[in-house]
DNA sequence: CCGATGGCTTGATTTGCATCAAAGACTTGG
DNA sequence: CCAAGTCTTTGATGCAAATCAAGCCATCGG
């Protein structure tokens, strides 16, 4: 009952898929004008010519299983992903092996942008959860950004809103505690899955406690315990991966209490 | 000796500049075609005829004296700012105070991505020296770019180096320590500097140790102390803001070294 | 020239989180 | 159904950086 597997509105059988072995299907037809993401996802706002015209940044779908890379540091940069099902993260690394989780993305949102700029991918996306993926040549997407305006201010929209994210993480991890930071992690995560249709008060986390900490800075032992202390203090219900939040204002007040208890 | 301003070859002295005043003057000839920035800044490998048409981009040139804003959160969003002379820092703040310096922005590069996604910036932009932009409004750069393919190739590249930035700095806020985050923000701004035909050795801090620790998530006392165990060590001389890297090696056996001492 | 101000350094102490350690809970496969 | 592996919780201890505090140094305006 707790499931991140979108409600039955959200679904679509209609579209065929490429096969999971990775060949290229480029006759497969996929269409956004037609997707229930649509309002999450790419495009919004256009006219029924320009839905028509978008459909063709869709090259193919690409299925990912849990566990499984849809690209890695050090790989050339082709495409964009749309995201249809399933959970992913995106890591970093350095040389000396250390690992951050730099964020963790859901139905609707777009990866892969990290690679634009040199045409080689930074980070590696790995799917938390069984996947698929829409593929979206990025040469293609330039090329229908030139002709059709709102594709144009959207992907331009779509970067802007990942460097805001970006700011909101930095000032997560320079500045606050860890109650704070996991406060601030839950309730991004219920309002971005209530925004696709899921209660507001359960989620069920698609990754461990060692990959929440990575992203928050911050070691699993100290996630586990401040799960813990939110559990006492009657703010949440923990059982394993499964989340109740009882008490969203009382996450909220940590959020910008900064000390005054 | 120990300068920012840019170097001679840097200067140039043929365009006019709107007034300080803030009013508009749209008249004013303004070439990207010609300015010794261009390398750096927006449009690179064009035709001519290309060239002639970025010039567009730029409506006009606004000084922001030191201390003063280039734009705030919550302020409307219209142009992206190429940065001339001076050097900024972006920071976001909370609604419980909190402020954090997300980064630290020098000549030829672009500042206000953050605005576009919502046409409200979420982040103060605020000159820490005497500085001078140009303004180009970012309509007129969408319209440009459906029609300059390298110029629309290149607001792709600057927003996902933005993007990658930040995945960097995350890595680094998440699981660096003291030292390591130093060493990495003075390999970076050498880097850079170096880049623009400074010293690969001499720079001067146009930020305080707040704003340093700020961005590094660390206080200004560990920032103190962290330069004054370098100096011990013999890597780094420090008089106040000037700073000689005697030994650029030992900060990138730093930088990768995670605790093998 | 002097006093005020903002920025920087250094020391003493505290503290929040990491680390080390062990055991419990759930999952998976034979 | 049991064994092995993975994930999680909880406790004890240590440490890096924050905090508190004091004094120093540059700069600037009167």
């Amino acid at each position: 009952m707790l499931d991140h597997t979108l409600p039955t509105i959200l679904n679509r059988p209609d579209i065929k898929v490429k096969s999971p072995a990775g060949t290229a299907a480029h006759s497969i037809k996929v269409a956004c004008s037609n997707c229930n993401l649509r309002e999450l996802c790419m495009p919004m706002g256009l006219s029924p010519s320009e839905l028509d015209r978008i459909d063709e940044v869709v090259a193919s779908r690409r299925k990912v299983k849990r566990g499984a890379t849809l690209f890695r540091n050090g790989e050339k940069f082709t495409s964009l992903y749309a995201i249809r099902t399933g959970f992913f993260k995106t890591c970093v690394t350095t040389e000396d092996g250390r690992n951050q989780v730099t964020g963790f993305q859901m139905a609707g949102e777009v990866i892969g942008l990290d690679g634009i700029v040199n045409d080689i991918h930074t980070c590696d996306s790995v799917a938390l959860e069984d996947a698929e993926v829409c593929v979206m040549p990025f040469d293609r997407i330039e090329e229908l950004s030139r002709e059709v305006i709102a594709l144009q201010h959207h992907v331009h929209k779509i970067m802007s809103r990942e460097i805001v994210r970006e700011n909101g993480v930095m000032l997560l991890l320079g500045s606050m505690r860890a109650e704070e930071r996991l406060a601030a992690f839950l309730l991004n995560l219920m309002q971005r899955l209530h925004a696709r249709g899921f209660s507001q008060s359960e989620l069920v986390l698609r990754m461990t406690r060692e990959e929440i900490g990575s992203y928050m800075g911050l070691k699993l032992e100290t996630v586990s315990r401040t799960f813990s202390k939110f559990v006492e203090d009657g703010i949440i219900e923990v059982k394993q991966r499964q989340i109740r939040i009882i008490n969203s204002d009382a996450l909220r007040n940590i959020l910008n209490a900064k000390g005054d208890s």
